[in-house]
DNA sequence: TATATATATGAGCAGACATTCAGATAATAA
DNA sequence: TTATTATCTGAATGTCTGCTCATATATATA
């Protein structure tokens, strides 16, 4: 018996492989929407930077400018407003306006909660 | 008075700004190590891909092999090995081995309260 | 008005990353 | 042994992303 050549056509799949059929339909049953996935996703990636994690876990102290954040990761002020934009829009910091300087704060008690959660994980091994 | 030009030189900072010295200096010390931080970031980066996230959130409700994954979420097998071995390195993830086939769990309860605390940010707005 | 400062925005680029393909391992059965 | 299957790994590749630079906008002051 031949092997057969197994190409991989778009929406379409083998069925010579050790599937779980039932698993995959429940997995499929029980999965998030698509768009919820990818909000979920979108906010563990915002978390995700090294620079970003820095400026959240400086803001869950107290508000501070762009200027102070550019200046404590060592980055450009462009830099850390470009990332701002990004924790913004998903509603993870939020600004007040004092003259010409924005103070930003965290907008959120779940970022603190998941940041915290996260930190036992990872002092756990 | 003309102005000075700005020119970043890596690590220096110039003093003309507004910063506020002493939030930048108390973020300082209350900064995590960087290696901590790094480590935090890498946990929320690996599961801030919508793929990985899927993994995830199926393995939550039962154990599933690599085959049933990469049929679930659409993907090559090998696509899916990737993701798997990112996630087992961070303790995401663990497997058993039952002949030739490995079935996947997932390896610590902060994973799945990640999620779902994260699921009620996103689901606050 | 003009000037200075704080922040935001867009372009461009270098590095990171998720995927696929081809081939290598590991386990099982004939 | 050989053949088959499940998984893994390395290389190649196209895309994404985080940064800097240059410039624009917004606020305040002279």
């Amino acid at each position: 018996m031949a092997t057969i050549k197994k190409k991989r056509i778009p929406g379409e799949q083998c069925n010579c492989r050790c599937i779980h059929q039932e698993r995959v339909d429940a997995a499929h049953g029980q999965a998030l929407a698509s768009r919820e996935n990818d909000q979920l996703a979108g906010l563990f990636k915002a978390m995700g930077d090294p620079n970003r994690l820095r400026i959240l876990w400086a803001l869950d102290r107290e508000e501070m400018c762009v200027c102070d954040l550019a200046r404590f990761i060592g980055v450009t002020e462009s830099a850390v407003s470009h990332q701002l934009r990004l924790l913004r829009q998903l509603h993870l910091v939020a600004n007040r306006r004092k003259g010409p300087i924005l103070y930003y704060r965290l907008d959120d008690d779940h970022v603190r909660s998941l940041i915290h959660l996260a930190l036992e994980h990872v002092r756990e091994e």
